[in-house]
DNA sequence: TGAGTTTGTTTAAACGATTAAACCATTTTT
DNA sequence: AAAAATGGTTTAATCGTTTAAACAAACTCA
């Protein structure tokens, strides 16, 4: 009916000022403020259900307990699970977050910073598209908190918590290795961002490594504005041609999805013509006939780790900390040992 | 550097007032404004960079342009999609979205709702879960705008945007009896939410509208908290016994996709030994041998019209809106004619 | 010419909180 | 008995914005 009780109407009602009331309810001056009215202010405030303004508050003392998060694709099962994550993290230390998807588009990522900042958030979690370092820098330089979230610039001293995509990769590759395939492709995304070179990088050190050779025609790179188009094309060339693969590891779990159903409508038996490395957990991978190896990201742990870090960068901005994360590689079906397939 | 800059750094820089600058960067008495002064006024913001503090501008107004989202679960694929087109109906609105997920528990609802509000959002989008009843009155009774989404209460008169879930289920059932199907299952939640219950009334209805029997054994009401392993046990039950159906449907996602996953383990082959229909549309049904038939909710639509109307309501918080769009059946191999199957 | 209108700008209060400083009684210390 | 410390509360400024009302100067018109 009536609008929101504020501190004022608990004050009048007491006869009292604004300043004790608030005193009382934040238990400030606990010492010097009277036993008995801190009790009936307490008490008209719950009777009241009197809820403190938050805007106000954040307009005095510059803090919203309010955090900002910006991914890819909310819609993304990736990208969802990070926010889930962050989103409980938060709400534990007692903030909200406010969210918003940048679509891989650098401009739209820099209006959403802004947008959030307008909005008074305290800090920023970035998961950043390619060509954000500008913006970012010029973050940087006004002490605006953030963290950055499963993408990160090496040429930019920022603080971030990621996966150590290149260990990832190259584990994954060792392990069909040692299940004895030996043409390996890869189907990532053509982007400068830096977690996808990683995982590249991954991916030809292993072979060479292990002296294998490593062709160009293996290293599918697909636009990422037309991933299942280009997957399924991707797929068909590893598939087929003069030197076909034995085995694909996928980076990233469109790709992954894209790949599988191609695979399907192909026909190529999983392992038994190719074996498959999938990237990322999703409930999908559970309806493949050949339940797919991947790589595990610890999602929760992730952002976990990078709300806790934005929170104290909350107090000290300049205190810069990164983090990468080892993946965990789960073993299916998908890359039985040839011998177990073949034998 | 320095901080933000506001209004104020404006009007000293040109020695003019503060309300003179707010007059003009918000196009206020435009008539009665110097042409001179306003273009300096702009230049000088433009040059600044300023962006108004909109907690202040909230304060003062009571708008924040901010709307609050409550899912039963961002990491959800179809609460991840939901929150997806509200976000871009709002930012297109040139408003923000603050979400939280309720996990079906009223009480943390609640409590959601409480810190959005107290976040000043200027009104709510809601899919809640069974219990809100009290909490939503409430929020009418002090006249805050909110439009339910994909879920709503008979019982209460409140704005919403949900499913036709009785015609979605009625016309799916409809489609596996023209296949030439007779023993129907269903696997629901156990849950008194209405659109679950509305789905339930569509299956029963569908089959005593054709003379069909319905046996309680066939109708399957899983634990939401422990889904995955009670649809499991639902699916053996349904296959085998003494009265095994032949086609099964659906309630939602969860449901289909624990079951389909069940359905591989047991080694049943869809659709010839036994039809699907599943709920809602995710990229994992492309990973499944058979692609199954679904019944499609229009996301995007649901999402845009509750937006759209709750913005309707800022102005009008009592023009209550009620819209149960139609849902469309998306027909794959899973429910192949018998006849196509057995012939 | 002087009253009334128009034009351009400022004043000042308000939104709901926080918080240093001031204030006035008591009580304690010297 | 005067000074100092303590206890309990209020005053008032402030955050960044909005906006009704006041104001001053210039213009209009009989």
């Amino acid at each position: 009916m009536s609008k929101k009780p504020s501190l004022k109407d608990i004050a009048q009602r007491l006869g009292v000022s604004t300043a004790l009331v608030s005193y009382v309810l934040n238990n400030k001056k606990e010492n010097r403020i009277g036993k008995e009215i801190a009790t009936r202010i307490r008490q008209v405030a719950s009777e009241l259900n009197y809820q403190p303004n938050r805007m106000a508050q954040g307009l005095k003392t510059n803090r919203t307990r309010t955090l900002g998060l910006i991914v890819a694709d909310i819609a993304n099962p990736f990208s969802a699970a990070l926010a889930r994550a962050v989103e409980d993290e938060a709400e534990q230390q007692g903030y909200t977050v406010i969210f918003g998807s940048s679509d891989e588009n650098p401009a739209k990522c820099s209006q959403l910073i802004d947008t959030l900042l307008n909005r008074q958030v305290d800090g920023l979690l970035i998961a950043p598209p390619a060509g954000m370092e500008a913006k970012l820098t010029a973050l940087q330089q006004q002490r605006t908190p953030f963290v950055l979230l499963d993408r990160y610039y090496p040429s930019l001293h920022t603080s971030y918590v990621a996966l150590n995509n290149y260990q990832a990769m190259y584990h994954a590759v060792e392990h069909l290795l040692s299940s004895g395939y030996h043409r390996i492709g890869l189907v990532t995304f053509d982007t400068t961002l830096f977690h996808m070179a990683e995982r590249g990088r991954g991916y030809l050190t292993a072979l060479r490594d292990h002296e294998l050779p490593t062709r160009k025609s293996w290293l599918k790179a697909v636009d990422p504005c037309n991933a299942a188009i280009e997957t399924a094309k991707a797929i068909r060339e590893l598939t087929t041609g003069a030197h076909p693969v034995d085995a694909v590891v996928f980076a990233s779990n469109m790709l992954t999805l894209a790949g599988l159903q191609q695979l399907i409508r192909l026909h190529v038996r999983v392992p038994d013509e190719l074996a498959v490395v999938g990237f990322d957990e999703t409930d999908a991978y559970g309806l493949f006939y050949a339940p797919p190896t991947y790589i595990q990201q610890p999602v929760s742990e992730m952002s976990q780790q990078a709300t806790r870090i934005l929170l104290d960068m909350l107090d000290a901005p300049d205190r810069i900390m990164q983090v990468n994360l080892p993946a965990n590689l789960i073993v299916q079906v998908s890359s039985l040992p040839q011998s177990a397939v073949h034998g």
